[in-house]
DNA sequence: AAAACAAAAAATGTGGACAATATGAAGCTT
DNA sequence: AAGCTTCATATTGTCCACATTTTTTGTTTT
């Protein structure tokens, strides 16, 4: 019966195909936090029942890129400062002990790899291309994970830069000054596990992380509701207008 | 209509109930891996239809304690050697990080907290309740990620431990000798972590997730099936006899 | 006119029915 | 009798309909 063809294979799993669209979509920031994700507008959007669009999102909840709330629906996650400290604080310690394990794995391919991962996030950088950019940019971190062999931290950072990817549209600062040289920064990491230098190449990621956290504003003006802080001249021209 | 009384706090949700007591039943030794799990057979023990155990297992799959293979079902997930390695590494990793958070955050309140937990190990060890001590042992660790007060971290940790639960039922050597003194290591770390002295209550850590590694038999002759390992004299025999 | 209440609409939570797939058994061919 | 094919059974995957809850709308009352 041939149910083994190229098309069963691709048939099986809607689910997988769904959900890497809309990890995607939130990673490259098309979808902004808090952005709610109704179940039936889904449903026409995929072309597939609820049951479907369910697991999907309980999946994305479960890594923290959306939150189901009770009866309420899911919504794209809205990553508190204290969440965006813990994220960033979380990734210094694991990067730092997948930087000890890449620079003992690493192969002069890896290494090749890299180099033309960061070159194309350059081209990114050039271009303007800023959601591009926050995608290669994370992609570089989990190539480090995949080449330090260990999958388990692997997995947890690729969650972690998921959420910094959220963390980065909520609390990025007005002045943009960082990001242009955070290529850079790539640059100099890769440079020290060239040439197996474990010490340097683990600080440099510390400090990149480092820089990432420092270009953000987290103070808790921003916590909950940005509305309160949008509108509080609005209503102030309003008052004055009445 | 009286919708929020007890009762109705108590009957939302059955999901989370169903997972605790199958997540306990894991963490506790209760359900070996490799053990198949029924959709239909949960149905009948939880008396709730499938949509809620399929929640319930999805969860689990995503915390890697069950594996779900598509069109075969659910069972307790089977640690692989190298994923056990992965798993001990990245609780070294993680665990030291936590121990830094926790000698600067830790309260004489939670030294107290720690210490009567040690105490309650103690006194599983004593009377041989093996289960129990294993699962308090993680309820140790996971203590000390609640109070180095990063949930990121934490919550990964709970993942990392509920694992290590799995390592153990599969791969303990047959001598058993470490456990019986495990809990003298989480006394000497809690003394290192009393004092504040951050470099050797990292060291005691890690010295301590060392010896359960090498506490365990990670040959990888035991990697897949356990079969071919078992059956191998027998087939000789059986080929004796021919 | 503002607030509070009531009803309607919309969205989520759950259970059951049908379809697709895998497993095991019987029959057939060589 | 061994191996392969075919069929029957059991289990999982998906969809749909109903129940419950939330949100919105409209009305009433003060």
């Amino acid at each position: 019966m041939k149910r083994d063809s190229k098309k069963a294979v691709r048939a099986r799993h809607q689910d997988d195909d769904i959900y890497a669209e809309m990890f995607s979509a939130i990673l490259e920031q098309r979808l902004s936090p808090g952005t709610k994700l109704s179940e039936d507008a889904l449903c026409e959007i995929f072309n597939v029942s609820r049951t479907i669009i369910r697991k999907v999102l309980q999946r994305l909840s479960h890594e923290k890129v959306v939150e189901i709330q009770p009866n309420r629906g899911a919504f794209v996650a809205e990553p508190t400062p204290e969440e965006a400290r813990d994220v960033l604080e979380a990734r210094r310690i694991v990067e730092a002990g997948i930087m000890r394990g890449a620079v003992r794995t690493a192969k002069p391919s890896d290494i090749k790899r890299l180099k033309s991962m960061i070159a194309k996030e350059g081209k990114a950088i050039e271009q303007g291309q800023h959601s591009k950019w926050v995608s290669l940019s994370g992609d570089f971190h989990l190539e480090l994970a995949r080449i330090s062999g260990n999958h388990a931290l692997a997995e947890f950072l690729r969650e972690l830069v998921s959420r910094t990817s959220l963390i980065h549209v909520q609390y990025q600062s007005g002045q943009m000054g960082h990001q242009s040289c955070s290529c850079d920064e790539h640059v100099e990491i890769i440079s020290a596990l060239e040439v197996g230098d474990e010490e340097t190449s683990v600080a440099l990621m510390d400090a990149h992380l480092n820089a990432i956290e420092a270009s953000l504003d987290l103070s808790d003006a921003k916590a909950d509701d940005d509305l309160y802080r949008i509108f509080a001249k609005d209503t102030a021209i309003a008052a004055g207008e009445s």
